[in-house]
RNA sequence: CAGGGUGUAGCUCAGUUUGGUAGAGCGUGUGGUUUGGGUCCACAAGGUCGCAGGUUCAAAUCCUGUCACCCUGACCA
């Protein structure tokens, strides 16, 4: 159907009527072999897109059209926030890293290639470097500032396995907007900023009509709670969340912290002899405990990390070598919480070193901080407890039983510069929420769509972007990067929104609006109210798909399903000989029902409003 | 990167153990039939058996190498 192109200054926002024998919708009843997760399955099987590589994929027209339709809604949330939209190349001259090193950082995540005249060449997995250079040399004063900038391109990471089609690719499409700022605080600062970004995300993803929790992430440099992840709610999620029902407090597991939780004074009486068992090649926790006939919560895990540096590059220089981490045998230890209580940088022990300064990996007990120089001894509240304990015995393939602080560490118990206490594990379901006293964590599961952090003076530092000041002074340039994972986000939407039968796009992303099945295709009648029904509703703004193949009814109905088209409108002889056309909401069973043509378009509108 | 697995028609797979010159279902095309939830029938097209080398009279099948892809884990600003 040919649509008006005559000029105008403003244009009321019209529907498009497609017909289906004039697209590409590939539908399949049966997945390839290598989709695993509903998104992944559906979105091949509905004929939105194909694999070209492990991690690479085609992006049909149904697809295009539903990233399009994500694509203008974060357009204009960025917008109305202020920022400004760019396109930056996906070609980024390796020298761009010089400065930031992020090259190293990414290591094998980072694509490169070759040009002719042997340069290398990355292609931008971000564009961090890319921008910084950019406004390097546009912006030389605070008087341009505050600058929010965004783009939505494709970018690239060579994940070491991608999975799970379109949710962890190697090539995706990501809007990442970055924001400059002259200070932190005030009006036009990078918190400002940052909310305004949060308030964006806020709504970007209400309006795609996702389910969704905004939680806390491991914070920058900066402190405080200086990034948020947009996850969105679904089970097969790869994230875990967890949040206070009482306190609305989330946040991921590297970052929730844990409320009050008793902790052990050290003066408990042994429960036993420490007695020494073998137990040769048993690899982890559980098969040690099986063996021993202890169960995992009665065991200490003591976990070896490396003191690498302070924990702020200008931090005094660290006191201590090594930092033993000891909690209970089924929980796990949170490499953040090591570094924020030991005020260091940390990195898991290199298994080489740690044994030849005399830590038997595999086999460490809390004993350590006695026996190697230089060591500092992190207990996790839980682990600090008296009672029974088994753990290691500090030599190969031999674990203790009877394990006790006092008796078996001593001294150094009491001195607060070689051991410490607190919240050092990651958290579970059914911990003290950190917010609302007496209040429980839950656990849920999520799919990252969304990212927001404060940079802080990172990449100004590194490359030297700096603007003049009031006082005439060089001062670095203060930045926060927003990212949104847009071919992520359909394939989230997905999983989130699906039956057996097949997609539930919310309406606000769906590629179309309404699907109109003509049951015999060739009949003048049905052919003349199709028309008719999808001219109007392009009018109210809804577009249409109409489904003219030839093919048997019961094929059509399964497609439709399988698509996901939100409202779907069946002409048929036996609606039409009642004077009206059959509706049915995809996210309704059933066989929908009879509307008087009058009537047909003023439902379609209010079923898609109502999501 | 470690461990496991798979590459045969557009898709899902059988055939490989025991070598004899390639099959099924779905899909596609043609004709008929059927017509409100993946009709039924007939005929047809479609494959360098991932690639390279080797053994053999003969290789999808055995041997060697290589590439790709998948799963579990590690990793994931």
């Amino acid at each position: 159907m040919a649509t008006d192109r005559t000029f105008s200054l403003s244009t009321t926002r019209s529907g498009v009527t497609h017909r289906w024998s004039q697209t590409l919708i590939p539908t399949a009843r049966e997945a390839p072999s290598d989709a695993e997760t509903p998104s992944h399955i559906l979105l091949s099987r509905a004929g939105f897109i194909r694999k070209v590589a492990a991690g690479v994929y085609d992006y049909l027209p149904l697809a295009w059209r539903t990233l399009t339709k994500i694509s203008a809604i974060v357009r204009q949330e960025m917008d109305d926030a202020g920022s400004r939209e760019l396109f930056m190349p996906v070609i980024v001259p390796m020298e761009f890293y010089s400065e930031t090193r992020r090259h190293e950082a990414y290591g094998p995540l980072l694509f490169q290639l070759d040009d002719r005249k042997g340069n290398r060449i990355a292609l931008g997995p971000t564009h961090e470097e890319t921008i910084t250079e950019m406004v390097k040399g546009s912006v030389n004063s605070y008087k341009q500032l505050p600058l929010s900038l965004y783009q939505i391109q494709t970018k690239f990471r060579d994940e070491a396995r991608p999975r799970a089609g379109l949710l962890r690719c190697r090539e995706f499409i990501m809007k990442d907007a970055y924001s400059f700022h002259v200070a932190i605080d005030g009006p036009g600062g990078l918190n400002d900023g940052y909310d305004a970004m949060y308030k964006a995300y806020v709504n970007i993803f209400t309006r795609c009509g996702l389910d969704f929790t905004v939680v806390e992430a491991e914070s920058g440099p900066i402190g405080g709670s200086a990034s948020h992840e947009f996850m969105v709610n679904c089970a097969s999620g790869e994230d875990t969340i967890l949040k206070c029902p009482v306190s609305g407090y989330a946040a991921n597991v590297e970052k929730c912290e844990i409320g009050e939780r008793p902790r052990g004074a050290f003066i408990e009486p042994p429960t036993g002899e420490l007695t020494e068992v073998h137990t040769p090649n048993l690899p982890g926790i559980e098969e040690v405990g099986k063996f021993m006939k202890v169960k995992p919560d009665r065991m200490l895990k003591t976990i070896v990390f490396q003191v690498t540096g302070p924990a702020q590059s200008d931090g005094p220089a660290p006191a201590h070598k090594w930092i033993i981490a000891a909690v209970r045998g089924d929980h796990e230890v949170n490499e953040g919480k090591v570094k924020a209580m030991s005020g260091y940088a940390v990195q898991l022990a290199e298994e080489k070193s740690a044994r030849a300064a005399g830590f038997a990996i595999g086999y460490v007990s809390p004993r350590t901080i006695n026996s190697v120089p230089g060591t500092l001894l992190l207990i996790d509240a839980d682990a600090s407890l008296g009672g029974f304990w088994a753990t290691g015995s500090d030599e190969p393939d031999h674990h203790v039983k009877h394990f006790n602080w006092r008796r078996d560490v001593g001294a150094a118990l009491d001195d607060i510069s070689r051991v410490k206490v607190g919240d050092l594990r990651n958290a579970l379901a059914g911990d003290p929420s950190p917010r609302s006293p007496g209040a429980r964590l839950e656990t849920g599961r999520g799919i990252e769509v969304g990212h927001i952090f404060k940079l802080g003076t990172k990449y100004s530092d590194a490359m030297g972007l700096k603007v003049l000041d009031q006082q005439q002074k060089q001062q670095a340039v203060i930045m926060g990067c927003y990212g949104i994972g847009v071919s992520r986000t359909m394939a989230a939407c997905v999983e989130m929104s699906h039956d057996d039968n097949g997609i539930i796009w919310p309406a606000p992303i769906a590629p179309y609006h309404v699907l109109i099945t003509l049951m015999k295709p060739d009949d003048p009648r049905q052919q003349e109210t199709a028309r008719t029904l999808a001219a109007s509703l392009a009018d109210r703004g809804a577009d249409v798909l109409i489904d003219d193949r030839d093919e048997r009814p019961g094929v059509k109905f399964k497609d439709a399903d399988l698509i996901g088209l939100p409202v779907r409108i069946t002409i048929g002889d036996k609606a039409l000989e009642q004077g009206g056309v059959e509706l049915k909401a995809r996210r309704d069973p059933g066989k929908g029902e009879v509307v008087a043509m009058a009537d047909v378009t003023g439902r379609c509108v209010t079923l898609l409003q109502a999501g």
